[in-house]
DNA sequence: CCTTAATATAACATAATGTTATAATAAACA
DNA sequence: TGTTTATTATAACATTATGTTATATTAAGG
């Protein structure tokens, strides 16, 4: 086939020289032999239609028109090895992107963290990462439009993959609240509180306030909030308590909030999830399980 | 040979993939067959060492390690086609680099109207115009460290080629000044008149003092300069009248200076050099022809 | 269930790259 | 000035990469 444009391995080969400054030298970098390189310089220069060389004392010489062309070689020369860096660090789950939906207590909470720390040791990594509602949660993974979602209140979906995990509920309070005193706080504990808790149609609410009902506890609703970390800065503000996720609480303990054990236990639902559809990257596959693992502390 | 490297038909073939959808496609794109493709790609993923693809109702879509690569990959191949490209312009001599000494007075003068127009149709042709004084220039054309040279007295040397160009010169005076009504200016009609004039050890001012000699007319030195675009200068300013060389005249003709034909005939010597050890570059010697050919309209 | 589309495999052909042997050229050295 | 060394070029052959045709396999569409 009658093709212009120039080979990888002549290339190579005239950079080689000109690196080197002799065809036998050049050979000998390229771990070929020379009469390899006379050919593949010989075939180049035919196939440019200019003298690569000039000869000067019986050496060759890079001609001017090699010169004038050299940056633009070099820098082929160098994204392929990048190409090839690259493609060894994709292998080994060190490069690549990831787009990350979640809750977004949790673009705030514990994912930072497990983020922070994934990338510290993968410079070649990057990764997007979109807070938003549940539902848009869903769309997203439906849509493919994103390699993992981290979510609540799932029903599941067959285009979406889930894993539930059970993360541990605790009861926080602020500083210098008498709760303090006690190991395990109970409804009857919060019977004369204020209750900052979530939306009144989420599963957990729902849980919650059956627990309350069950003890005969009446409910002292005060604010309603999706989010735990919203819940959490208004607990650290004063104006009430609240039972919420471990994971969540864990990062207000050195804001004036405080936690012990709630009982009944009453694990909070997140769903891990991932389109069905779309192969999931080796790398996106290494920081879910990285994730998961990240949870255990706060598992019910 | 045991080579990590991809290939750039691989590449090629990867991207051909990408753009059009299909194994199938590809073929058709790249003028090959389709199986060919599919052992091109079948030996790239085992290469690099993950799957290029997934698959999808029996068709291949790029995996997200293959997206991930898909800049760098259209990198090379974009650069790839630029060296083809560039190639092309070099052998066809629109494209290449020039380093050019002259003399001061070319800097400003005749040069830069040559470099202009040459450079117009040539977008991919760049310069370094460097200005200096003979011995300079001399030494630069001995070190190779220039293209080409545009220099006067000029003597010769081993290792510089030279071409010798006789340039016409006139008489230049003021706007306005008696010498005006001649057609024709003799040392006879100089001979109240201050003179500007080159340096006294020149090859010019040598022959011009002789022909005032030669004519009984007393030279009276005014001002000794080296340049003939100072002593423009000077007439302009009404410092006095001078021969310089037509070309260097011509540029200040709108600034107020006049010029007439000189007698005897005066011509100046300047000597196109270039190192003889030093392979020019085709758009090298395409440029000295063309410089050459300006000075035509300026030979004695 | 048949047809069409897309991909994979096998066997063979061609082109690109590489080897060994040796010739040609030029500089260095005695 | 002749010999030795260094460097490059050429020839003949070998290996690898890429390409072909023929055909099998898989999946979707009608």
């Amino acid at each position: 086939m009658r093709d212009v444009k120039p080979r990888l391995r002549q290339l190579e080969a005239l950079m080689a020289v000109i690196d080197n400054g002799s065809l036998t030298n050049a050979a000998s970098e390229l771990n070929i032999s020379q009469p390899a390189v006379t050919r593949l310089l010989t075939d180049l220069g035919n196939n440019l239609g200019f003298s690569l060389f000039d000869r000067r004392n019986g050496r060759l010489i890079p001609s001017q028109e090699t010169r004038f062309l050299q940056p633009d070689i070099r820098r082929v020369l160098e994204l392929m090895q990048q190409i090839s860096d690259v493609s060894q660090e994709l292998t080994e789950r060190r490069a690549g992107h990831l787009r990350i939906a979640c809750l977004p207590g949790f673009a705030t909470s514990h994912l930072p963290n497990v983020v922070a720390t994934f990338l510290e040791k993968r410079p070649s990594v990057s990764m997007t990462i979109e807070p938003d509602r549940p539902e848009r949660i869903l769309e997203w993974m439906i849509g493919e439009q994103y390699d993992f979602g981290i979510t609540d209140d799932f029903a599941g979906h067959p285009a979406v993959e889930s894993t539930d995990v059970q993360i541990r509920t605790v009861c926080v309070f602020p500083q210098n609240h008498p709760l303090e005193t006690l190991d395990v706080i109970t409804p009857a504990d919060m019977a004369n509180e204020n209750i900052i808790h979530t939306k009144q149609n989420s599963e957990f609410f729902i849980g919650l306030a059956k627990a309350f009902q069950s003890a005969h506890v009446e409910f002292h609703s005060r604010v309603e909030t999706r989010q735990f970390t919203a819940a959490c800065e208004l607990v650290c503000k004063g104006t009430g308590i609240a039972v919420v996720s471990a994971l969540d609480a864990a990062k207000y303990v050195n804001q004036g909030l405080q936690f012990r054990p709630f009982r009944p236990i009453m694990p909070h639902q997140i769903s891990l999830v991932r389109p069905i559809t779309k192969q999931p990257s080796m790398v996106a596959l290494e920081f879910i399980a990285d994730f998961e693992q990240s949870l255990t502390p706060f598992l019910a």
